[in-house]
RNA sequence: GCCGAGGUGGCGAAACUGGCAGACGCACUAGCCUUAGGAGCUAGCGCCCGCAAGGGCAUGAGAGUUCAAAUCUCUCCCUCGGCACCA
């Protein structure tokens, strides 16, 4: 009886299933029961290494997706490198070294990292998102989304991380904080990219209805997306450009227009105060120096004063369009000037924030809603109940609250004063950076020309997208690719990346100097998996049309509102192009998001220096030991922590395993029965801890009384999945010439 | 503040629609085998009383429903994750 030699026996199969390609799909024509597709999140390689958290993720993907291909389906189960994007230029910075040249480096390891994990990779198929092969078509897209209109620029108040030295995504600000790097993220007024998400606001909030989606990543999505229900309504102004003409009005948007009668005041955003004093208003200092001192507040800092709210008296009034009263207006920047019209009617008596603020500024307190007996008369009361002190709209008072909404709206609407409105919380999606490793943007600039003898129909064509026969645009190799900081990217001083000609009139123009967001490339690299060497087009459609959507997507949550909120949008963009056939536009009808793996209660992070490299275990233990001591831990989608030494135990079982030999002897069929029933739900419901203590108990009682030749197999089978070297291994040594993976 | 997940031995965790709480594993203890090896085997292992048989108490706290509650209802506390002035 030889020893179990796991280095020795992981390394064979590895080989032989390559050579075998055991584990590539027949993606013209899928084999067996039909496709499936499992897809895992591609990881962005650091160069110091592959993480652990990253071999749980993989490790608990893999699982189902053997578990799909013995029971007879042709299983893809690609993988690639995210390698493009600020963090994996970040590291290099960090290293002082060049992210062209470091990301040969980590690809190499990565890879070989992810060959030994004992995934069960189409390695066919693999994509690198800084291949030009593969942005060449992220840049199409861009393209695409362009010429459909769906990507255009305008100026805006943005987020801007002083450390990172670009503009970011609403998306990549974690309370106040860049999400790479976590410095507190500042605004800044620029023009920049964007692509219209919020043209499918309400689809990508609808079909969450109809998608198989861990709950809490529903639930995040929903909510930013945020959908409102309300009204627009206009208050007019008396005097904003000095005379009292009646023309200028302030329209606020509200979800309660029941209150009206108790707006007694107006609150506008500082961005809403500077754009009057661009037409002409005349606001006092004290206004100009509030508007300064908020512009150049950092996220952070609002959010860490809390509830302590600041605001200046504009010095004028507008009129209450409901009671025809004279309220002072605010400037104030708790209001926020890129959400519904960025000026509110305040009522106090009603909603906290006003109230708190009312306080403050010992504005007046009107009660319009009554409230429940015994509800504290010195909080605002938010919630139903019946219309009061209404008069103007003497027949508004008596009514619940949410029919008096829509009375008042209604009547309000008969003067042109109000309308509903649904308002949405997401905004556009910003994709421009002012980075160097992403995909440079597609686009050239084409100005007037400055000398008047050049032919007038020459130049001036404004913003001409790239001609795809000329895509990719290259990332050229600079020396200098450290951001600038000057709110252009470093490849804006690279004379001959940007001087061209335009692609209309052949004039002078100048090309994008601005690379897209990482988050482009991971929106569609699902795609390119099924045709990752299609050279004509990004993938051919009638691959897609076989083997998409994707039937089973694992990831992490913290991608809950980037990475799959982005592809859900293109999805659905390249379902309504034709480029592809989505039900309903969800690229992915089932997701499942895993655990967090952690450390002795830590989240696992470089700067913790707690972060677990699986190599070492994998030379020690072996992939298969490391594989099921992971999912041991706890459920799958629960997540786990890395400090329990029951790994050994694991090492044990295996051993056990290997030393297993069938007998004369029946063991319990009755067990064995129950055990195959157990670990095929379990499986499907990712409960692989529950899996693997059923094997266990199985192997105990094996022991006891022995096992058959055939309920060996059987065990062989059910432990395929969790160790497929080892079983595949054991297999073979029974006789067997097809792969275990592949057996029913 | 809001949303979500969770709180069960020394530890990670089981317990599918209410039905013997703690499966499985780790750690620990004793014994065997060997002899000082992080090897193997056997047994024990929630807490308290008891030599034992046995008894009592136990699923964050408190109440409730039920023949029966870790599981259902209510109130409260704590931990983790997400969102955060969105009108």
């Amino acid at each position: 009886m030889s020893k179990y030699d796991f280095q020795k026996i992981e390394k064979k199969w590895q080989k032989k299933w390559l050579e075998d390609k055991t584990y590539e799909p027949g993606l013209n024509k899928p084999k067996g029961k039909g496709k499936f597709y499992n897809l895992m999140m591609f990881p962005y390689p650091s160069a110091e290494g592959l993480h652990v958290g990253n071999m749980y993720a993989f490790t608990g993907a893999d699982i189902y997706g053997r578990f799909k291909r013995m029971q007879g389906y042709d299983v893809l189960e690609p993988i690639g490198l995210d390698g493009f994007g600020i963090h994996s230029e970040n590291y290099a910075l960090k290293i002082g070294a060049h992210p062209m040249d470091q990301a040969k480096i980590s690809e190499k390891r990565f890879y070989k990292q992810l060959e030994s994990i004992g995934n069960g990779f189409a390695w066919n198929e693999k994509v690198e998102t800084y291949d030009p092969e593969y942005y060449k078509w992220t840049q199409w897209v861009f393209v695409q989304m362009f010429k459909k209109g769906l990507a255009y620029r305008k100026k805006a108040s943005v987020n801007w991380c002083p450390s990172c030295k670009t503009v970011l995504a609403d998306e990549q600000v974690v309370a106040g904080k860049c999400e790479r790097c976590s410095s507190e993220v500042g605004k800044k007024e620029l023009e920049q990219w964007f692509f219209k998400i919020t043209d499918y606001a309400e689809k990508l909030l609808k079909n969450l209805e109809k998608i198989d989606w861990s709950e809490k990543v529903k639930i995040a999505q929903r909510h930013w997306v945020g959908k409102s229900e309300g009204a627009l309504i206009k208050f007019q102004l008396n005097d904003i450009l000095g005379q009292e003409d009646g023309k200028h009005t302030v329209e606020v948007f509200t979800t309660r227009p029941d209150t009206i009668f108790g707006a007694t005041f107006i609150v506008v955003s500082p961005e809403l105060a500077q754009k009057w004093i661009d037409i002409g208003w005349k606001a006092d200092d004290e206004v100009k120096k509030y508007i300064k001192k908020s512009a150049n507040k950092p996220e952070a800092d609002r959010i860490a004063e809390g509830k302590e709210k600041t605001g200046v008296f504009a010095g004028i009034y507008a009129i209450n369009p409901a009671s025809k009263e004279k309220v002072p207006v605010w400037v104030a920047d708790y209001v926020l000037g890129s959400y519904g019209t960025g000026a509110i009617m305040a009522v106090p008596a009603h909603d906290d924030r006003d109230w708190e603020f009312a306080k403050k500024y010992e504005l007046q307190i009107k009660k319009v809603i009554e409230s429940p007996v015994g509800f504290p008369s010195d909080k605002p009361y938010m919630g139903g109940g019946v219309v009061i002190n209404s008069e103007a709209f003497s027949w508004a008072n008596g009514l619940l609250n949410v029919d008096a909404a829509e009375e008042i709206v209604e009547e309000l609407g008969h003067l042109g004063l109000a309308k509903k409105k649904t308002t949405y919380r997401l905004r556009d999606w910003l994709v421009s950076r002012q980075r160097y490793w992403s995909p440079p943007i597609p686009m050239i600039h084409c100005e007037k020309p400055a000398s008047p003898d050049e032919s007038a129909s020459r130049g001036g064509c404004g913003w001409q997208p790239v001609p795809e026969k000329d895509l990719p645009v290259k990332l050229p190799y600079i020396k200098d690719f450290r951001p600038s900081g000057k709110g252009e990217s470093p490849l804006a001083s690279v004379k001959e990346f940007y001087k061209v000609d335009c692609p209309k009139c052949g004039g002078e123009a100048r090309r994008e100097t601005d690379v897209s967001d990482t988050f482009l490339d991971s929106a569609w690299y699902y795609l390119r998996y099924i045709d990752p060497k299609n050279k004509k087009e990004p993938f051919d459609k009638k691959i897609a049309k076989k083997w998409l959507p994707v039937d089973m997507y694992t990831g992490g949550a913290e991608h809950s509102v980037l990475h799959l909120l982005y592809s859900r949008f293109l999805g659905m963009v390249f379902t309504d192009w034709g480029l592809v056939d989505f039900k309903n536009g969800e690229p992915f009808p089932k997701f499942r998001a895993h655990g967090l793996l952690i450390k002795e209660g830590a989240k696992m992070s470089k700067s913790k220096g707690n972060v677990i490299n699986p190599d070492e275990y994998i030379k020690n233990f072996g992939a298969d030991t490391l594989r099921i001591y992971l999912m041991f831990i706890a459920p799958f989608e629960q997540g786990g922590d890395f400090r329990d030494s029951s790994i050994l135990g694991i090492a044990r079982f295996l051993e056990r395993v290997w030393k297993l030999k069938p007998s004369e002897k029946n063991g319990g069929e009755k067990l064995i029965n129950k055990t195959v029933k157990k670990i095929t739900e379990d499986i499907e419901k990712l409960h692989y801890n529950t899996a693997i203590s059923a094997l266990m108990i199985l192997l105990n009682d094996f022991e006891k009384v022995g096992v058959t030749a055939k309920q060996h197999e059987t065990f062989l089978k059910l432990l395929a999945p969790l160790a497929p070297h080892i079983s595949e291994e054991l297999w073979r040594e029974l006789g067997n010439k097809d792969s275990i993976h592949k057996a029913p």
